[in-house]
DNA sequence: GAAAGCTGTTAAATTTCGTTAAGTCATTTT
DNA sequence: AAAATGACTTAACGAAATTTAACAGCTTTC
């Protein structure tokens, strides 16, 4: 078998988030529980997960509004939302977002497990082996040992070069909002933290322009696009 | 049947933390008793542990506190805690730490047994036996005896370069924090610290670079990360 | 079309890290 | 007891990574 998927669980009820919890982990995924959305977003820049339970009211940061932020940074990751009332308009704000499903409390365990597993079978690319090695044009990227092989000797990327690719070449043609990637890699969106990214947005362009159909392009207040022709 | 499971037990309640004691070890745990959270980090630190069972209310370092240092050098060990009142915040904050089950005193030592059991039998690689045994990419590693087997005679380690050597292979591919890992050894992560801990980390690349498969990697502000492709 | 606000880029300043060597202290050897 | 050894720390210096500054060039707004 294949390596263990991680899964996000944000749950503010402390019985309902242990019950899920262990019953997850008995059932062979590695589980992390964070009691809000905020504690939720944080983690999530820190780790690498493969699908996200979150439920929609919680204290500090709601489903909701976590479960867009993270969409800024990551267009893929299955998302799937706990519900405790039958909210029609919920479940399409739930929707819009780009979740996969949702759940309406109560429900039994075995449902919840056999609905995950109907998404992750429904992806199959990216969660059995979640990719560190991309191909950004014809350049070679690994993210993982921050290599990128240019012509001649692999260029080692800095730390932050590193998550500002990452980030970009995860958003392929699509936009990477400015504020959701100073808070994803700088933690904070201050104005000197904005002009630290653009210097690396600098650097990245001088790195990657030995391929001309590469570019990452600005897009005016709103955040960087890196296209591929 | 597999060695012993050691258990690092913290509770500052002489009698209670007594009774515990020689209850579990009757059963045929191997238990070491610290009487508050400061002691029980030190504790862990030197020896090696399957399971933390930590009172929540104690002098000089709570029970979460504890387990928040705990988990940045440990990911995975189980932590279970007591709690004296029925506190919902307290519980929260637990589970959002990783803690794998609670009690609210008082409570049966027969129930104890059971949860620990049961917490056990759920996570069934790592405790039945962790292994002080790695393998480091091609180098066999034996972190107990502190040998490092590389081409010719096996190096011995220092007490130093042991504990970060072990620290890091045990936080393998996942970056291990300066401050965590300056804490776990040094008890406190002042400058001089920190320094030392950088010399000691050129002492393992030099000593690790037969193997070129593995890297132990700068993440910037943050801490290392030994990564094996 | 001028002001205000973003962005692009380079360079300087600051902080953090890599490495080697020298210093300190305790222990062992001779 | 003097010398040697070993482990660890501190110093020293250089290199690398990141932030801040500085200034020029764009975009939007009204």
């Amino acid at each position: 078998m294949s390596r263990k998927i991680n899964i996000l669980l944000a749950e503010d009820d402390e019985n309902l988030g242990l019950l899920l919890h262990s019953f997850l982990k008995t059932k062979g995924y590695a589980v992390d529980l964070m009691r809000n959305g905020k504690l939720a977003f944080e983690q999530f820049n820190k780790a690498t997960y493969d699908f996200c339970i979150f439920d929609v009211m919680m204290p500090e940061m709601d489903g909701f509004t976590l479960a867009k932020e993270i969409r800024e940074i990551d267009k893929k990751i299955p998302i799937l939302f706990l519900t405790a009332k039958t909210m029609k308009e919920d479940k399409l704000e739930g929707f819009s977002i780009g979740a996969d499903d949702y759940m309406t409390k109560p429900f039994s365990m075995e449902e919840l497990l056999a609905r995950i597993e109907a998404i992750i079978r429904r992806s199959p690319i990216d969660i059995e082996q979640e990719d560190e090695v991309f191909m950004v044009g014809k350049i070679k990227y690994d993210s993982q040992s921050r290599l990128l092989y240019t012509e001649g000797e692999p260029k080692k990327l800095t730390t932050k070069e590193n998550q500002l690719l990452k980030l970009l070449v995860k958003n392929q043609n699509e936009i990477l909002d400015r504020q959701a990637a100073l808070r994803a890699i700088w933690g904070d969106d201050n104005y000197f933290n904005g002009r630290s990214m653009d210097v690396y947005i600098a650097k990245l362009r001088k790195l990657l322009k030995e391929d001309e159909n590469i570019e990452i392009m600005n897009v005016h207040g709103k955040g960087f696009q890196m296209l591929i022709k």
